[in-house]
RNA sequence: GUGGUUGUAGCUCAGCUGGUUAGAGCGCCGGAUUGUGGUUCCGGAGGUCGCCGGUUCGAAACCGGUCUUCCACCCCA
């Protein structure tokens, strides 16, 4: 045998069953999106590169896919750093172009270029691929989908309230049913940061708080004071490690550590506004929970920040994520455009989906009757009803060679085609059809009539 | 990017401290059954053991490199 064909490391393939099951997540999602107002739109593939460059964080950049210039690309690299081989800034004189990393920054790109066509608040959602030069893990990939939604235009909190419902709407539809939305305001963390004094280590400090859950309190004190973080300070905030009960009393147990915090008080009158009118509003199935130890996702987010744990038990990463975002436009020049978003990941959720057995059987289906091929004659004849099915939406076909019966069954039977229909000399002469219904074995032979309505 | 892990038939895997022609189950192909699949029985095909190099009289096994898989870190959907 040849050498066997691969593809690259983090990529897939799917096969028809696969992607008939991602197929009916992507219409779950997009029609709860159109049904909140949401309209789509799409861009390219790959950016110029100082649109994504930069926008992610050091380690953001080191992830992103580079497009390698075309033509011969090192007659025009800088002699003196190639010969430096410093690969991290030859990179800007051989490569001009990079994979989308995320569809946030290239929605901005967007709406700053266009943004005379725009009619503000703009709600747009977005289904496509991204590429991320990372390592890939279980539910983690070098190319995967993201579902974004999101609304640029208007700092009104409704918003986000709209968000909380729009996660809920989309996983109750999926089935997938206690979804947990941790939902934690960026103003908060500020204000803890001011609290302690430490408000230009705001990134460390919300870095290690995040990872509570992971490596416990002693792990995360034990962080921060590696970071530089005083003792003192870890004294002052020790109550967030200690908040209990729900949403209300947590938000008890943050106001006494904020109360000297203008930001920390601003931050916790949003998240009051948005728990108030969910719970008047009560949610479908998902839970609402304030965990102010979230701080993921990018370093633009400055209002709410949104993540979606999959229901307890399974063992999976956040299968959704996003956030209020005061001035992602400013980085194109466009100021005073607040935005707000949320992401779902697509493949996390076919394997929470998958493992939970939620897809419905129906969604795999696909041929509902095959035609048994018992000569040319017999063909034309089966094609003829083949031809009237399909006007009435009945996926049928012919098998395409008249081979031996047992083969014609045998691949009715490996794809789950649910009906069959056998039609030889006899059936011709008396213009009917044997019809088998596979799973139970019975058979009948009937009109043309007859068997339409039999499969449909 | 750092550390670890995995790779043997189409699939899931066995293969002892290195020892002749590398095995199983499932699947595939053919037959029993030329108008009846899913069960059964019989027969058959299919592998330069991920790839490259090294050690050895001898390597699927040991060593190095590389690619791939999964895991932890970093980060994240």
């Amino acid at each position: 045998m040849a050498q066997k064909p691969s593809i690259p490391k983090g990529t897939r393939d799917f096969s028809p069953a696969e992607v008939a099951k991602r197929n009916y997540i992507f219409g779950k999602i997009k029609s709860q999106f159109k049904n909140f107002g949401f309209q789509p739109i799409e861009t390219p593939s790959f950016e110029n590169s100082d649109t994504l460059m930069g926008k992610y964080g050091e380690e953001g950049d080191r992830l992103i896919f580079k497009i390698l210039n075309s033509g011969d690309f090192l007659k025009k690299a800088d002699e003196k750093l190639l010969q430096e081989k410093d690969s991290l800034k030859i990179t800007s004189s051989i490569s001009e172009k990079a994979l989308r990393y995320d569809l946030t920054v290239p929605f901005a790109r967007y709406v700053v270029q266009h943004q005379n066509e725009i009619d503000f608040p703009f709600k747009r959602y977005q289904i496509q691929p991204v590429w991320r030069a990372d390592r890939p893990q279980k539910g983690r990939f070098r190319e995967f989908f993201q579902c974004d939604a999101d609304v640029v235009g208007s700092k009104s909190l409704w918003q986000e309230v709209e968000f909380v419902q729009l996660y809920d709407a989309v996983f109750d539809s999926l089935g997938l049913k206690g979804v947990t939305i941790k939902l934690n305001n960026r103003k908060v963390l500020s204000g803890f940061a001011e609290v302690i004094g430490e408000q230009d280590k705001l990134i460390d400090f919300t870095v290690a708080l995040d990872k509570l859950d992971k490596i416990g309190e002693e792990g995360v004190k034990k962080e921060m004071r590696e970071k530089g973080i005083a003792e003192i300070a870890l004294e002052k905030i020790q109550p967030i490690f200690n908040l209990q009960g729900d949403f209300g009393q947590k938000i008890q147990g943050i106001k006494d550590i904020l109360a000297t915090s203008e930001i920390g008080k601003a931050g916790i009158a949003e998240l009051e506004f948005i728990e108030k009118a969910i719970a008047a509003i009560p949610l479908k199935s998902a839970k609402l929970e304030l965990d102010v130890t979230l701080a993921r996702g990018l370093n633009y987010y400055t209002g709410a920040i949104f993540e979606v744990a999959a229901p307890e038990g399974v063992k999976m990463g956040s299968i959704g994520g996003g956030g209020r975002y005061d001035d992602l436009t400013g980085i194109f020049g466009l100021k005073d455009m607040s935005g707000v978003g949320i992401s779902f990941g697509l493949d996390r959720i076919y394997l929470v989906l998958e493992e939970l057995g939620l897809f419905p059987e129906t969604v795999t289906e696909n041929t509902r009757v095959l035609f048994i091929n018992f000569g040319e004659e017999e063909a034309l004849y089966a094609l003829k009803v083949i031809s009237e099915l399909r006007r009435n939406k009945i996926v049928a076909e012919l098998y395409p060679d008249a081979a031996k019966m047992n083969k014609q069954m045998k691949y009715a039977d490996k794809r789950e085609i649910p009906f069959v229909v056998l039609a030889g000399g006899e059936e011709m002469q008396q213009e009917k059809f044997t019809l088998k219904n596979m799973k139970t074995g019975e058979q009948y032979t009937i009109s043309a009539t007859e068997l339409m309505e039999k499969i449909s």
